[in-house]
DNA sequence: CTCTTTCTTGACTATTTCGGTCAACTTAGT
DNA sequence: ACTAAGTTGACCGAAATAGTCAAGAAAGAG
């Protein structure tokens, strides 16, 4: 049940991006820096999300990376699914010709079932809930001085 | 998001063992001519299994392997947890300090969520439950010329 | 127009994991 | 004893993963 580190850095970027955005492209330089990540595998993130319509990229000075569309219409699925492709636990979910017993077979539905439960919880967060998520940490983290 | 195929195998292992146990230990040999598996693939995924208390195996003529509890004692979270260790998609989810910033991580969090999601279904699910979905199916193919 | 800055693309590599095989051993029954 | 099982651990090849790098193309600034 591992997710791979392409959805799990791909999701920092793009939370990255989202908090550092004010308008201009945000750059990858400045996005490895604050995540610790490494630049080059980054870069390799990037191509997947254009390709999903996710993000923007713009190239010379003040370039980087931007969003493609509003806060509340990107999906975690939409990152998972661009960055790691199906969800599906096993390789016959998709493809029920993957194995001939699909149609009887119960530990497929399971799988299937599994796979139904992890997508309700991406399909109903956006990456604006992440960013609220955020900010509400954040703010517990700051001691409350104006009370 | 993937299950390796101990997992799968496992769960299929068991279910075969379920249904074809009467009373006697199930052999190995006959496991895998059923279920289309290596003999000596399946070698491996018992001994986790009995190290989990899940089967008990006799060895010598007429041994082999029989489940050590209940069917319905028996659940999908028990063996995928013996057999692939924990759900956790990423690994700071079991071990906060693999990461320093776990404590104020969004993405952790929805990790966390989807984790919670799948063990939600694993825990639900007995072996009971997949035998009697097993027979559902098996009737559901049968014409009932007793009508 | 050219220089710099930034992303783009594709090649390359190291490491790990996975799936699978096998042989030697132990135990249990006959 | 002999035979029929499971047990254990070593081993291997293939594939996926994670990561690095270099050459190039586009966009702006001057």
């Amino acid at each position: 049940m591992k997710l791979s580190t392409k959805g799990e850095y791909g999701t920092r970027l793009l939370l990255d991006v989202a908090l550092h955005s004010r308008g201009e492209p945000v750059q990858l330089r400045d996005i490895a820096r604050r995540e610790k990540l490494s630049l080059w595998y980054l870069e390799h993130l990037v191509a997947p999300l254009v390709a999903g319509g996710i993000v923007r990229t713009t190239r010379g000075p003040k370039g980087g990376v931007s969003l493609a569309r509003p806060l509340e219409e990107i999906k975690l699925s939409d990152i998972i699914q661009q960055l790691e492709g199906s969800t599906a636990p096993i390789a016959c979910i998709d493809d029920p010709k993957f194995c001939d017993r699909s149609g009887s077979c119960v530990t497929r539905d399971i799988w299937g079932e599994i796979q139904k439960a992890t997508d309700n919880v991406l399909e109903s967060l956006t990456l604006k809930d992440l960013v609220e998520r955020h900010k509400q940490k954040e703010e517990a983290k700051q001691p409350m001085y104006f009370i």
